[in-house]
DNA sequence: CCATTATCGTTAACGCCGTTAAGTTAACGA
DNA sequence: TCGTTAACTTAACGGCGTTAACGATAATGG
């Protein structure tokens, strides 16, 4: 009876504000969604968002979910074509979270940002933006031997920085644009840097025991 | 000829310009931050900004950039309380760029902001936003054999990533109101979190040589 | 000393924004 | 058939960055 068409209707035009301001964030920016530029993609006037949406940060952090929710299976999937507790695994993990960024890097900037931050805690995000995920592998790699026992916790948020700073310092920054920043006078992005960091990561940068020979670096 | 009086009271004005909009930013967030707001502070009408700043990008461009003198100024000088050379001052420069961001945050959220960054390049910060401060004590590190030879902008990188990315990422994210991220029952800042990285830092996330290991990665 | 001129500031207005309030239309249950 | 309600509209408010046109006032040149 009563779950009929003017419900279904209204959830269909729910949807057709999500995909308008999903597709207005990813193709013109953050900038240009505004609730008048989603009505008039969806075809309505800017105030019957307000039947579907509390206000504009409501609909923000609608999209931004669904847009996460894309983060989550795709930092599984990477995770999972290494062996479980491996540090392969850990570096894939910390691939796929710069490269999803880049892909999506509206979204990441939404979500990240540092004025209106979306999640109230990591608890807000799904899947903890790939902190329960990151968590899971810091740990089969504790208990596998392949990183040293220390607080997990602690660990992933170091590795999570790692990722994360590179990524917000070359958004905010356009690294790739200084000169300093060319590796062996190639052009160098977030993800070539952060292959650079894997020996660091895994080493650290102390010195070695009788260490001297050079082990990298640029001409 | 001369750089006389009229001149100098536009200088005047200016810098009243520029002490009402930095009150603003430090005090009331830069939500709170519009032309019409600044101009009230200083107690004319938002329209005569634009005799002193072709548009708002550019006054808070000019905020941003007396701000950041103080930080060029703060990392100095908490990297030279330790030795040259020493892994001590790596830290500290570190634990500087932290303590910093978090007492001048409307700053830090403003400049490393994702939406509208305003360093165009890391050249555009005044002493690179203490970038040539850490390249510099990189170098000596290596010199002195406290850290090990490898490409040391990749290095620079490196460090100012992880200090980076546990800024923006608890600034974000809320970390501390996270009940995950209370190490030892106590509840657990970024600069907390910041020391507890450091051995992380210097030895890396492998396990050391006794366990087994995992070793064979990509490299 | 006076006219000129550049400097410093004003008010009014435009088009955008998020948001609220009130009104319209159509489908539905009783 | 009537009343209710969901879905959507238009009108409007206050705030935003910004432009244009205009006035006051101080410095300067003849």
């Amino acid at each position: 009876m009563s779950v009929s068409v003017s419900t279904r209707r209204g959830a269909e035009s729910e949807q057709a504000i999500l995909d308008a301001a999903r597709d207005i964030l990813a193709h013109e920016g953050v900038e240009a969604l505004s609730m008048r530029s989603v009505a008039d993609r969806v075809g309505m006037s800017a105030t019957a968002i307000y039947r579907y949406f509390k206000n504009k940060d409501d609909l923000v952090r609608r999209v931004v979910r669904v847009g996460f929710e894309r983060f989550g299976a795709y930092l599984s999937a990477a995770g999972e074509e290494q062996p479980p507790g491996s540090l392969d695994r850990l570096a894939a993990l910390g691939e796929a979270y710069i490269r999803f960024a880049l892909e999506n890097e509206a979204y990441f900037k939404l979500l990240f940002s540092l004025q209106h931050p979306h999640p109230h805690s990591i608890d807000d995000l799904p899947h903890g933006a790939g902190h329960g995920l990151l968590r899971t592998a810091v740990l089969e790699a504790i208990e596998a031997g392949s990183i040293r026992r220390y607080d997990p916790d602690v660990i992933v948020m170091y590795l999570w920085s790692v990722a994360h700073g590179l990524l917000t310092l070359s958004m905010s920054c356009r690294i790739e644009e200084c000169p300093e920043f060319e590796l062996g006078a190639v052009p160098c992005g977030p993800i070539e840097l952060f292959e650079q960091f894997r020996p660091l990561v895994r080493g650290g940068i102390a010195a070695g025991p009788g260490d001297d020979g050079d082990e990298g670096g640029a001409a």
